[in-house]
DNA sequence: ACATGTCTACCGAACGATCGGTAGGTTGGC
DNA sequence: GCCAACCTACCGATCGTTCGGTAGACATGT
């Protein structure tokens, strides 16, 4: 099993937006029906293709899942984890945290989403790199809230299930939400205070 | 398309407790691998027939997932929502959806779990009757909430947006909890007080 | 200028496996 | 004798996947 490399060759600079082109279908539409209920004929129909002319461009069905949940690990990484992190102050961190998180789901066109109800369509150890992601990840919640207790800020809770909470209200989100309905600034600005609320103290 | 009767005959109550069993059984397994992935010989091989045996307790596989909803319906409606309909004070009302929902989800096999992410596997008009159950479901959430904002303990939010917050910690938690990291009283304690610490004004 | 070779990006056709589902028969208790 | 509760055997469709082949772009040698 290969983890390291993109997708198969891919050369010229059409053929790699092409490629990107079939990731991007896939995933939006394994958002909408999910993986198994996705199959390799619907994503060859949706960019143009025959199931032929699109295993040209991915290796296996659940290959193409996982480098699909890598895309989103790296960019969940990048663009909420690294930034929160960078930020000393508990509360500051996890505001920024879940204020990041929620936008990246939009920008990300919802791909994040995949990474918590499709990981056990993986093999084990490919379930495990995201499962590890997923533990730095509430690592980085639990801290803050340490931090926050230090700080005498926070409620008497247990930070484990408060992680998993936290977690789950923005998670969540895609299965949900509904564009006309509610702004996405609205979204952020709730979302962050819901989850604030339940864990500072009153001040 | 029949959505009153609830399996076929099963007269006898020996019939009657292999039916139970053939829907919890699939039901369990739904929980853990989804719909998709969940093959009707998965479901026969568990309790020990073969497909064409199994065919003489379902109508068809979709029918056999409306059914399970339409029981998790029935027991969310008798044992969350018509209970907490009963108590009149708005913050105790919270609380005890919260509760019921929460240990709910354990005495009921979990099954309540599959409302959520399995109802794209039903035709339009079944899935409508699942959406009108969350719809009562987020409406008895919103007017707890009204009825604390009028007693003034409520804090400035979207009710809308966080009834859906509440409903996503409580529906979350089969996706990640442990029973042997968390007992299941703590995890209900905690669920409840993250949720009314999130919402009501401090005190 | 033209043939030759190599590459990417596809296609039509088929593969074995599995899918949900059915027809028809057997068994055993009332 | 009837009916519930299974069974064996099979169906057509679809699944993910592979095969051999090809059109066109590009580079190379002559």
């Amino acid at each position: 099993m290969q983890l390291t490399t993109a997708a198969k060759t891919m050369a010229t600079p059409e053929g790699q937006a092409r490629n990107e082109e079939v990731f991007r279908t896939a995933a939006q539409l394994m958002v909408q029906k999910g993986y198994g209920a996705t199959s390799i004929n619907d994503i060859a129909q949706a960019v143009g293709m025959t199931k032929a002319g699109l295993y040209h461009h991915i290796r296996s069905k659940q290959d193409m899942l996982f480098q699909i949940l890598q895309f989103a690990m790296k960019g969940l990484e990048r663009e909420v984890i690294e930034p929160a992190r960078r930020l000393k102050d508990p509360e500051a961190r996890l505001r920024e945290t879940i204020k990041l998180h929620v936008r990246g789901l939009f920008d990300h066109g919802l791909e994040f989403t995949l990474l918590f109800p499709e990981r056990r369509h993986l093999e084990p150890d490919q379930q495990e790199v995201v499962a590890k992601l997923i533990g730095n990840y509430l690592k980085l919640l639990r801290e803050a809230m340490e931090g926050l207790d230090a700080e005498g800020k926070l409620r008497d809770l247990d930070i484990n299930v408060t992680a998993r909470h936290i977690l789950q209200t923005i998670a969540g989100i895609a299965r949900w939400y509904n564009r006309d309905a509610v702004p996405v600034d609205l979204l952020v600005e709730q979302t962050v205070n819901f989850n604030m609320s339940a864990i500072l103290k009153d001040s």
